[in-house]
DNA sequence: CGGATGACCGACCGATCTGGTCGGGAGACG
DNA sequence: CGTCTCCCGACCAGATCGGTCGGTCATCCG
């Protein structure tokens, strides 16, 4: 098996799999076509099943590649310790696989945002670990707070999708730490009471 | 002409619209069926296209209606003087617009964020105006601000939309509102440079 | 009471689009 | 030359599309 080979394809299909975890988290499953996909990557419908054997196969190796990123960001920061660093280095390196993978975050912030709406897929989960590297946990009263973090975050993802204008996205990278930052952080002339960040094991 | 009926009607057809100004905002015209609309405002394909004559003329109430909206905001403050009391009544006339349309507002930030992705239609004139009740101009340098603006604003509309859980309405609004005013105002630690934010004539 | 009206539905229409298959062309390799 | 990989156009059967049709209700008028 050819080392070079393998590893050129491997990029293709990443590619692949990043255009289309965009428009799954878009659209959903059922309401993106095989040819939505084919077009967004610049192949014919036929093309793209030779690379995926079918649509359902497609979609499982986004999810898988979405898995991927997911845990490579939490093992980013789980040596840390527990505190306002750690809360700065998890969001900067959720932004920058943002800015990265603009499709795959969206797609893992698709379910916990109802971005789609019509829970059409079982994908909740891994969405739910990846905001579990913010200390913050869905069942409690901090989702308020993750209004906050989701909109930013989903914003630039969104943002980067729509226009690559490379040079902008150091400057949404900036701003969007910022908010995400005074989201976690405790209270703020006009802003949440002063309440710990609630950090758990 | 029976005043008590037509009110009546319209009440009907608003709800009507505002649900299907959700999908619209969320899948695009195409992507969005008719029988979509159909199921989430509890009406068969058939009892809704009696209510409109066709799916354009749907489309196009539909349009009608958020413009509506968006005037009535933009009256809301424009008699008030410019500085950062206009820019708080703005905010907060914009964030209770989202909090009772919420469908309304998610299709007025579509195109801006172009959270559909696919320029399907041409209605981004609307928002372009909503947004300059902030004093926001889209092709100046504070398109970084829009970013952070459109993203609480449109998780607070998403949310709104996907849990209709009225308790938590007003703590969400008062966290948007804040998320709002910090994007929109001068800088901050770890923010924007202390620029003064950009209000035209 | 009969009759008219408007809201609404199930069934259905032709047209389009769906996911998927098949045969073959283009180029690299040997 | 043959073979292999990558990719495409054409095509299939079935689903879905926007829209129409006849008809059923409840309501209101006289």
């Amino acid at each position: 098996m050819g080392d070079v080979l393998s590893a050129f394809r491997r990029q293709v299909d990443e590619g692949i799999l990043d255009r289309a975890a965009a428009l799954f988290a878009r659209r959903g499953f059922t309401k993106t076509s095989v040819q939505d996909v084919a077009d967004a990557v610049g192949l014919s419908k036929a093309g793209l099943l030779h690379h995926f054997p079918s649509k359902d196969a497609l979609y499982e190796a986004v999810l898988a590649h979405a898995e991927d990123v997911g845990e490579r960001v939490l093992r980013q920061v789980a040596d840390q310790p527990l505190g306002r660093d750690r809360d700065r280095a998890a969001v900067e390196a959720l932004v920058d696989v943002a800015l990265a993978h603009p499709g795959i975050v969206a797609l893992m912030l698709a379910p916990a945002s109802q971005l789609g709406g019509d829970a059409d897929e079982p994908r909740a989960a891994q969405s739910e670990a990846a905001l579990h590297a913010f200390g913050v946990t869905p069942d409690q009263a901090d989702q308020e707070r993750l209004v906050r973090v989701i909109g930013a975050l989903a914003a630039l993802a969104v943002l980067t999708l729509a226009a690559h204008s490379e040079g902008k996205t150091t400057v949404w990278r900036r701003h969007v730490v910022a908010t995400c930052l005074d989201a976690l952080g405790p209270g703020r002339p006009g802003s949440v009471p002063p309440e710990h960040p609630s950090v758990e094991a």
